[in-house]
DNA sequence: TATATTTGCTTAAACGTTTAAGCAAATATA
DNA sequence: TATATTTGCTTAAACGTTTAAGCAAATATA
């Protein structure tokens, strides 16, 4: 524990016999130090094992190099896979994360939010929780002119950069993919839809019925939080129909799974009696017996854009920002629950 | 974007008319001032919408209240859970948590631990990369005086506290358990012999087998990197031998998931031909059918613990600062894949 | 050869805090 | 009443960088 103290440019100055600008400079690869001074800087610095000091350079430069993230839960395929692009991408060009959970808690997600500006970040990159409904949390972030990058849950009014899937077209999909099956009594079990992921995935659905020729039934489409549980019990509701649907598409995989268990608990034959379609593509709807079909939402690529479009700002191209609203098209997995031909 | 710049003690000082030592001393409620000028203080603070710049604080301080957490992976119910929990016991102390991820890649570990001492964290709680075996960069983590404390996968040599179960004794649970539902050939596949933790589950399981008379089949005890894949692979290994087991315990809840599925595709009965116990209690030990026996490692707990251990070191109870390592009793979840009474 | 430019550094100030040292006024103590 | 202590502040320096401004020596240009 001789903790000796931690060398500084004036160590490597003082072995050199010249300023700390120049060793600065020398370290930093300033064209006006000669080769030979750059030289022996690297090597006194290697010598002494210097290592800069990240929050001095910081505070001189205005700027901390972090950046913060904040996702509903890590405990997800699609969350953690998009954390780490959104790494593997900032970390090549000197940025380290701060990752914080909302836990779908708004009062935790305002926590973060000041916290993380407490930290001084350089810039966020978030996924909204379920229940965020208040904006003016979000609203602070901008007003702090501190780069904000939505991704996968965000909202339109916040008028800032967004990367996420094509919701829409990926209930179109779906449906189609349903009634290729021979389905006609098709249910939703959607998410909020003051969440614009979830209302687009809502229409989607209702407009996709209408493109072919299939009525909506009100009974059929229900708001859910998503969650196993409410999976759960959103399916038993159905179940109790007169007319019960002969396919289920569920907005996310957790509440699938869910609404999977009381099928089978209730006898009934997927996909024959009735086919279920997930959302988000996460690794156990390809564990489960049977397996679940389900939209892959490319988190990899998510994770790259958020990161790329936050260096963008960075990179002082604020001239004439646009507004860049990514929007990829998603991949339907056809797994055992929605394969009637085949099973 | 008029992002006017941020307001800084000094400006409180000059609408004061005070000094900014004044001000300082005034925020953190320090003695020798006055209730009025800290009253005074804090409302100007407030109407300025004054926010502390951390990391001028920090660089005077030196100390940043940031703690490194590595993890092999978020994407797993055990880590995010501990995660959530050292955040919740540090964020209450005001520290902020960065985490990173290995991804069960010794090269990623290193780079993750040069990151994290560049940012100048003040501790650093770590599970060890799969792939882990030389230690010197965690060496370089103690011999910069940086706290370190290990939780989960977390090597003996290196002498810092440690927080986890009782694996050893976990492995006594689990064959006890087989035994009573009958099991005579009990197989363990197991994670690597030069992580602790699985070397302690295998001793665990080979003195088990010892303590009750069952002889020790070598072709019994497998090594695995316990990946979903690799567990696959090592039931269909188990499956080619002459005397196939009654029993496979395995070491990991994702690798017990291959051998779940490889077993069904082989029309074996689980648990009256075979009976499987996991390792971890990931959440979908409980959503496949059959539902896997697993053991709980009380992430929650162990979270908790890890930070309080961090918390210890900084209170400076350096004095005769004893290894703490935490060794928290496991429990056996018993599910259908090892119920042979009631199946 | 005289002047202009480039090279390679130094000086000094700054980023926004915190804190040791100190000092005058107010209060307590003998 | 004279001295000691406490209260409530200020002054000044420091944390470890970066960078604008400047200057002398070396080199290029006319």
């Amino acid at each position: 524990m001789t903790n000796k103290k931690r060398t500084t440019i004036k160590d490597i100055a003082n072995v050199l016999k010249i300023s700390t600008a120049a060793v600065s400079k020398a370290l930093h690869d300033d064209s006006r130090i000669s080769t030979e001074t750059k030289e022996a800087v690297k090597k006194v610095a290697k010598e002494l094992n210097y290592q800069p000091n990240h929050l001095a350079s910081a505070l001189r430069k205005g700027k901390s190099n972090l950046v913060g993230v904040i996702v509903p839960k890590t405990n997800s395929n699609f969350f953690s896979s998009v954390i780490q692009n959104i790494e593997e991408v900032l970390n090549k060009e000197g940025y380290n994360i701060i990752i914080t959970q909302s836990n779908e808690s708004y009062t935790k997600e305002c926590n973060t939010i000041d916290t993380l500006l407490f930290t001084q970040v350089d810039g966020i990159i978030a996924s909204m929780a379920n229940e965020t409904i208040d904006l003016s949390y979000y609203e602070k972030i901008k007003s702090k002119g501190i780069p904000l990058i939505l991704f996968d849950r965000g909202e339109n009014d916040l008028n800032v950069d967004y990367i996420g899937i094509d919701d829409y077209h990926s209930s179109h999909i779906i449906v189609e993919h349903l009634i290729e099956q021979g389905c006609q009594r098709i249910a939703h079990i959607g998410g909020y839809k003051h969440t614009r992921i979830f209302n687009n995935r809502i229409r989607g659905y209702i407009d996709a019925l209408k493109k072919y020729n299939l009525p909506l039934d009100k009974e059929l489409l229900i708001e859910s939080n998503l969650t196993l549980q409410d999976g759960r019990k959103k399916m038993m509701q159905l179940l109790t129909l007169q007319k019960r649907p002969d396919a289920v598409y569920v907005a996310g995989d957790y509440a699938a799974l869910g609404a999977l268990q009381v099928l089978q608990e209730n006898h009934i034959n997927i996909p024959n009696d009735i086919a279920l379609v997930g959302f988000g593509n996460e690794p156990f709807t390809a564990m489960v017996t049977p397996t679940i079909t389900s939209i892959e939402q490319h988190s990899n690529e998510i994770g790259k854009q958020a990161a790329n479009a936050f260096l963008a700002y960075t990179r002082g191209d604020f001239v004439k920002q646009k507004l860049n609203k990514t929007i990829l098209d998603a991949a339907l997995i056809v797994r055992d629950s929605s394969n009637i031909k085949d099973s």
